[in-house]
Formats: structure tokens, sequence, C-alpha cells
DNA sequence: GTGTGTGCAAATAGTTTGCATTCGG
DNA sequence: CCGAATGCAAACTATTTGCACACAC
């Protein structure tokens, strides 16, 4: 059970009519566990640690499966590199990814909502959702730089 | 030569001492003609039609050095595509993508460099650049979005 | 017990690489 | 000419699928 986080997505999961099978349970709890932004190779990598038994197929079509119950969010960063994170209630965020070490952190602040209606008037479109990521040095990449430089 | 577009990312290959050759040339026009955003198989299927012995090695290898001449621009929309768009000077946009056709369209308002300095103080980390996309249902697809529940 | 879910392996799709040949400058 | 660029095929990586078996309910 592990956490809130992990609890809630097992029950999703259990009241949409799917079982709740070990590598589900394995899987999810290091959803819920991971502080970082995991890609698909950790995912496998982590949940074999735990669950030696556990084929790719399966973590991807688990994977799948989150993503279409609305459990897991999926993340594109670096214009290919798909990361995965559980969905929290509410949880309005987007990334700033360091383009040194990697390194990624969420923050909340968020200004589409104020162009959003003007962009709806200009282009007829109804807006449902959008997408952010923001790129730049972390502090630790900024010294780095300047020690590079001497 | 084909447009003003063109010729300015020729110039930019020849400028940087890369040989202009029928192949980048074919490219670079398919990508200078295209009003939407292809993926790399409507590149390769676009310019076979006119250059028909080209292959897909020199497809990926062209596009990879656009990309890194910053003369490309790669986008990513629905996770997991790869849109590619010639660079124009000053033009800082971002899409909308429609969640019914997929047809794409650009728009110019972009609020983020209202919250980059707050975000900047409040992570201390330093914002270089950042992507943007908006999902939605265009003009079109909203009607036939009132048709289909009758 | 029953049918969903799993692991494995094979199939498929997408991209990169090695190398002999071609061609732009 | 000469070396960069190309086309082809093979290699490599990532993801999906088919199927016999296992296990949650």
């Amino acid at each position: 059970m592990i956490n809130n986080a992990s609890k809630a997505a097992q029950e999703e999961l259990k009241r949409k009519g799917y079982k709740l099978t070990g590598p589900r349970i394995a899987i999810i709890n290091y959803l819920a566990e991971s502080q970082e932004h995991p890609d698909m190779q950790q995912i496998f990598a982590g949940i074999r640690a735990e669950y030696p038994g556990i084929g790719m197929a399966t973590v991807y079509r688990t994977l799948g499966l989150l993503l279409e119950l609305d459990i897991l969010r999926a993340i594109t960063v670096n214009k290919n590199q798909l990361l995965y994170e559980l969905k929290k209630p509410d949880d309005h965020h987007h990334h700033l990814v360091c383009t040194g070490c990697s390194q990624i952190i969420e923050f909340g602040s968020c200004s589409f909502k104020h162009i959003s209606s003007e962009i709806e008037t200009v282009t007829r479109y109804s807006i449902e959702d959008h997408t952010l990521e923001a790129y730049g040095l972390c502090p630790q990449c900024q010294g780095d730089f300047q020690v590079e430089r001497g």
C-alpha cells in the first residue's frame, strides 16, 4: 500500500473492474514512491529489483492502462523523452528541466489561463488542455559552468 | 530556390561549410513549401515524389544537421509525435492542435515571459527556453461534434 | 472455475551506422 | 581531384502482438 497515491491508484483500478495483480501493484508502488520523473527504462529496472520476474510487455501494457484510466500522466521533455508521473488531484503544475544535469523540478505558476480565452476568441478553437515545459540551468549547473570557464 | 525560407536555409548551409547537394535542396524545398507541420514519414514521402532515389538515412541525417545548425525546429505533439518546421527569424509562436482532426495552427500570444522571472526567483534556475502546446477542437470539429450528438 | 493478466518470444516499427560509390566545390 | 555526402543494407533500439500458462476474483 506504501502511500496514499499508491492506495488511490489501486482503488481506482479495482473500481473500474481491473484486477489487482502483483505486477500492477509493484508498478504502482514504484511510481508512487518515485520522487523523480522516471522513464520506461528506469521504471522497468526499478521494478525488477522488487519483482524480478516481470516482463517488459507487462510494464508497457500497465503504463498504457494507467494512462488510459487517467491515473498516470506522461510528459515529454527534450523533444523525444517520455517521462511518467502519477496524477494527484487538483495538481496543475509544469516542469522545469535542467539542460545541464537533466534534473527536473515542478513549478506551479501557469499563466496560460490568462491568455486562453484570448486565443479562443482569435482562433475559434475551444481549448481543452495544454502542455508547458521550461528549460534552463539549475543552480548547481550554473556554478559548474562558472568553474569550467575558470 | 522556391521561396525566401528555402533560399535563406540554403545560404546558411553553404555559409557554414556544408555542400549544397540535390537531396539537401529537395528536403529544404519541401520544408519551405510545406504549410503544415510534417512528420518524418510525410517528409520522406513528399520528397520521394520529387527526388525518387533518396534514402531514409539521408533524410534523417539532413534533418539532424538542420536541427543542429538551428535552421529547423522540432515540436512534439500528443506526447510522442515529432513534427518539423523551418525557423523564421524573430518568430516566437506556439501550436494549437485539434484533438479531432489533428490540424495544427500557430498562435503568437505567449504569456510565459510574464512569469519567467518569477519562476527564476523561486527556483533559482536560469531559464533559457520553453515549449507550449495547446489542445482543443477546431471550429469544424466542434460542428461535427454537435452533429454526432444529433 | 473462468476469463483477465502475464511472461516469453517473435514480429513490427523507428532510427542509426558501416561502407563502397557518387558528386559538389 | 578530394573529401564530404549518399544509398543501401545491416544493426540496433523501442514497442507491440500472439499465445500458452497462471492467478485474481
